[in-house]
DNA sequence: TCCGGGGTTTTTTTT
DNA sequence: AAACCCCGGA
């Protein structure tokens, strides 16, 4: 028996008016919010900065950094909130595990992977190496098929997304096929078997795709008291943005760590959800409200725009959205203008011309955005500001690591940190000449036979290499080479110089712009000293050119309204509002609308001073449109804008 | 049986 | 830009 005497720390002293930047809604949300929280936060009305005075008022109060755990939709939006915390605290928060689901989920998994029957050096597979799995496992059950049954068999991106809504259904099959397509229930079977071979594929090969990030996450939780015990203990705070873009799993992960302290806290719009076709589920909003004890905190006033554009905003709030008014801080202002242009060539004229009249007026290159529905209407735009010389940047387009060179290099790091990694040992199989899908599986096969009862890969090469040809006696040599190296960037040095610049100039018309991106690679890998760290921080990563801080300098964006979410600009340009465009033809056809009013809300929320809305006279170009078109009267966004609100101009 | 060249098609958004 | 299909040749 011994008594113990509670020790209390005080806090070190925070400035006493530090608050003071926040309005009385803002301060009643940071200030009251105990236990459960909500912030059902409009567009503008500075969300990013209560989160950020969440972090400073916990700290204040003597939190530990280490106990507070914020979950954000991208990392740069963690990083900002922390960076400008740590301004207001005068403390250092590095300590705070900050980021993503995905990137918080897998530094937990890192650590407790045997728990869910993994190694602790998985790799991660993005969407396309799920779907060359996938590939490979259905041609693998497809082969035990009589041949009439093929036709049956959905492709692997069918598969791939089937396997994905389960996230939403709880591992529900019939449910997650119905949700992408009723008359698939009739195959049932074979998707169930293909399904579950996958999963049995993918633990073999100690590989996880994004959604075993976080479904194993919530299982480790679940089924591993001790572990979730100390996690639980750890966060005593947990703070989630975005709220209406997460999906069930990740609600029921931030359920579990909070089931110790019971303080939740987080914000979101529900009229902002657009990655429903993700598994985002806006309905974990009205969950998190019904359960009781849980406090509602409103903000509606909108800071980033002037009162013109907040009108108009107001007037085109989603229906399908808890009903609200935004009441504008700002003055008048311009009004927004809705622009019809003869076809898309004209639209990227006046974007242009417009850009080149706004910078005479004052306003710098990177106040300006020019947002779009798909990437696609991003080329004319891109050529158009090319030929003006005006400076660009694109947030959106094939992001860097799903570049095919990129990738390829990857592939070789991969299978160093974790050599049972199938999708990567055919992928750097088949860049060897006469090695094609069959050797490249084979000796996939091999070396996952060969490593398992403790044999070196190179030993499986040896063994395929004699059956056939000698393709792969470069590949060995290689990889013996590789062997002792640990840095990521030496390997990528020692792959271009060996042989993988050659292989660009025979490969490739533009092998010199290939070769720069895999110098930038080495670049980006030169920061770590740990393979495993930077393997998952890129394939994590939802953006790399932002990471590496190159948007200092002064350009317009160009950017899908999915990427430009949470981001503002003086002038925004929302182009190519036409049926089929945007509302999207595949959404219309499928009466999938809501999300797409969504969306438009999102795009004009994103200007400060000046909104362009930008459509064609004879609507969307693209031929598949016009059946939907149809079908689908009232859906042009630009009929619904209210007269007196805006001012038509046409070119 | 397997590889690779040549030609064709692509419908959205992405951690 | 890359995935898919078809077919000639090894």
């Amino acid at each position: 028996m011994y008594k113990v005497k509670k020790y209390k720390l005080v806090p070190r002293a925070v400035p006493q008016n530090i608050y003071e930047k926040l309005d009385e809604e803002q301060q009643n949300a940071v200030l009251n919010s105990e236990g459960r929280s909500i912030i059902i936060a409009g567009p503008g009305s500075g969300k990013t900065r209560v989160v950020t005075y969440k972090i400073v008022h916990l700290i204040s109060r003597g939190v530990s950094p280490k106990r507070i755990l914020l979950m954000t939709f991208t990392k740069a939006a963690a990083k900002e909130m922390i960076a400008r915390a740590r301004q207001v605290t005068g403390r250092d928060l590095n300590e705070m595990v900050a980021g993503t689901f995905h990137s918080v989920c897998n530094l937990f998994l890192r650590k407790y992977a045997q728990h869910v029957g993994y190694d602790n050096n998985f790799t991660i597979l993005d969407r396309d190496d799920s779907k060359d799995l996938m590939r490979l496992v259905r041609s693998r059950v497809l082969s035990r098929m009589p041949a009439e049954m093929k036709k049956f068999i959905p492709h692997p991106e069918v598969l791939v997304s089937i396997n994905s809504y389960m996230m939403n259904t709880l591992s529900d099959l019939s449910a997650a096929i119905k949700r992408k397509n009723p008359m698939l229930l009739d195959n049932y079977e074979i998707i169930s078997e293909i399904l579950a071979e996958y999963s049995i594929e993918k633990r073999k090969q100690n590989v996880m795709d994004f959604d075993d990030l976080l479904v194993n996450t919530l299982r480790l939780l679940q089924e591993k008291s001790r572990v979730k015990e100390r996690l639980s203990e750890q966060f005593e705070w947990i703070l989630v943005d975005e709220f209406q873009d997460t999906n069930k799993v990740q609600y029921m992960i931030v359920e579990e760590l909070a089931s110790k302290h019971g303080n939740i806290f987080v914000v979101g719009d529900d009229a902002q959800s657009i990655y429903s076709f993700r598994g985002a589920r806006f309905e974990n909003v009205e969950d998190f409200i019904n359960i009781p004890g849980t406090r509602i905190f409103r903000i509606q006033t909108n800071y980033r725009s002037t009162q013109s554009i907040v009108e108009l905003v107001n007037a085109l709030i989603p229906s399908k959205s808890v009903p609200k008014v935004l009441k504008a801080i700002r003055s008048d202002g311009e009004k927004p203008v809705v622009v019809k242009t003869f076809d898309e060539e004209e639209q990227a004229q006046f974007v242009g011309q417009r850009i080149e009249e706004l910078v005479e007026e004052g306003m710098r290159f990177s106040d300006i955005a020019v947002l779009y529905r798909t990437h696609k209407f991003s080329m004319r735009i891109e050529m158009e500001l090319a030929s003006r010389g005006i400076p660009y940047r694109i947030l959106s387009g094939l992001r860097f690591v799903e570049l095919a060179h990129i990738k390829d290099v990857l592939a070789f790091l991969r299978i160093v940190l974790n050599p049972l990694d199938a999708v990567s040992w055919v992928r750097i199989a088949k860049l060897f000449e006469g090695v094609g899908d069959k050797t490249a599986s084979k000796l996939a096969d091999t070396v996952a036979r060969y490593v398992q009862s403790g044999v070196s890969y190179l030993d499986a090469i040896d063994a395929v290499r004699s059956s056939r040809k000698s393709a792969l006696s470069k590949l060995r040599e290689i990889l013996e080479n590789m062997k002792d190296m640990e840095s990521p960037s030496e390997i990528i040095d020692f792959l271009m110089d060996d042989f993988y610049e050659e292989y660009l100039s025979y490969r490739y018309e533009d092998a010199d712009e290939r070769a720069q991106d895999v110098r930038k690679l080495s670049e980006l890998a030169s920061r770590y000293e740990n393979l495993e760290r930077f393997i998952s921080d890129i394939t994590t990563a939802e953006n790399v050119e932002s990471e590496e801080g190159t948007n200092e300098s002064d350009r317009v964006t160009l950017s899908t309204i999915h990427q430009a979410k949470g981001l503002e600009w003086k002038a925004v340009f929302v182009i190519s509002v036409n049926p089929g465009d945007f509302p999207n033809a595949i959404a219309l056809r499928e009466g999938n609308l809501d999300e797409e009013e969504r969306l438009f809300y999102v795009a004009i929320t994103r200007a400060k001073d000046q909104l362009y809305i930008v459509h064609q006279l004879f609507g969307s170009a693209n031929p598949y449109v016009e059946n939907y078109i149809k079908f689908s009267k009232g859906m042009n966004f630009i009929d619904r804008i209210p007269e007196n609100l805006v001012e038509f101009w046409e070119t």
